[in-house]
DNA sequence: CATCAGGGCCCTG
DNA sequence: CAGGGCCCTGAT
């Protein structure tokens, strides 16, 4: 479907705010509901029941934030809702003040700040969007997860037009309730087809707004009770959808093999990692994790790390 | 070529 | 709490 252009408005996002690294992730999966240049970015999102596409352009600078913000879709939208749901999801009123002055002398950290200072954990998705990615991730690498997801965008996504662009926007799950488990199946999703489909039922449950009120043993309790969600997707979830700095409690073993590198350690058990990066970052611990990681991720794009290679193939 | 570990969760014992 | 089953990929 073809949308238009609703509205264009500029946003400050706190200072320090680094549009680059706050727009893109490269250890995401590539997904055809967004496009990313380093001053550009396009996605598809749900709001008020409309299919929307927004278009960020990068207006300012790290010191000097300005985001262009250009909204389309059919119908009108009333601006200052959305601008504020987005400001939640980019974390554009976010300080990391703390962060920073906790890390000023960790050898690690420290000096990836030259480039990394002002990256914030955004994630476009919202709780329902971000819910079916980690069901597509688990058990799967990710040349299965992105073959599955392509397939579940193309049969009951929608594909919207906007800007230029052609970016599929996630299926509702109200949608998908009407949808056989055996179509699914017929999908290669394998046992994910129930999934998808109970944690739909859960999802409608709940709701998203208020829960990011709740405090972490409330919201862990309410994340745990939708099917398909464990303790792997539960740090995910509160990490990304509810912007929780401390949502790092279970390493699979994977992450620990990358982790114990970054941090010099000699282990590579995920109790013994998890103790040592919660000693040395605290309740920072998530975003420490996440700076440390895209640092290795962005290294590795430019110029391929061999270890890293072998463990995560992308 | 066949086998089988691995990955995250649910469910049963 | 331990362990089987789900469904594929990729290593052996």
């Amino acid at each position: 479907m073809k949308l238009k252009q609703i509205f264009k408005t500029k946003v400050n996002p706190k200072a320090p705010y680094n549009f680059k690294y706050s727009t893109q992730n490269p250890s995401h999966f590539p997904t055809p509901t967004g496009e990313n240049t380093d001053t550009t970015m396009w996605f598809t999102m749900h709001w008020n029941k409309q299919h929307i596409g927004v278009r960020f352009v990068n207006r300012g600078s790290v010191t000097k934030p300005v985001v262009e913000v250009t909204i389309f879709a059919k119908k009108s939208i009333e601006e200052k809702a959305l601008i504020k749901e987005l400001a939640y999801r980019f974390e554009w009123g976010e300080d990391y003040t703390d962060f920073y002055n906790l890390i000023k002398k960790n050898n690690k950290l420290a000096p990836i700040l030259k480039i990394f200072r002002g990256m914030r954990l955004f994630c476009a998705e919202n709780l329902y969007d971000y819910l079916m990615i980690a069901i597509l991730l688990q058990n799967a690498n990710v040349k299965r997860t992105t073959q599955m997801a392509k397939a579940m965008l193309e049969n009951y996504g929608d594909l919207l037009e906007f800007d230029g662009k052609k970016l599929y926007c996630f299926w509702t799950p109200e949608k998908i309730l009407k949808v056989s488990e055996e179509e699914l199946r017929n999908l290669k999703v394998g046992y994910r087809a129930k999934s998808f489909l109970r944690a739909s039922q859960d999802y409608l449950k709940l709701n998203e707004e208020e829960m990011r009120h709740l405090n972490n043993e409330e919201l862990k309790k309410a994340l745990l009770s939708i099917y398909g969600v464990g303790p792997a997707s539960l740090d995910y979830l509160m990490r990304d959808v509810f912007h929780r700095r401390d949502a790092l409690n279970t390493i699979p073993p994977w992450e620990a093999k990358i982790y114990s590198k970054l941090l010099g350690m000699k282990s590579t058990d995920p109790k013994q990692i998890l103790e040592e990066v919660k000693k040395r970052f605290g309740d920072w611990r998530a975003v420490a994790i996440h700076y440390l990681f895209m640092d290795l991720n962005w290294k590795h794009k430019e110029k391929p790390i061999e270890w890293f290679g072998k463990i995560m193939p992308y």
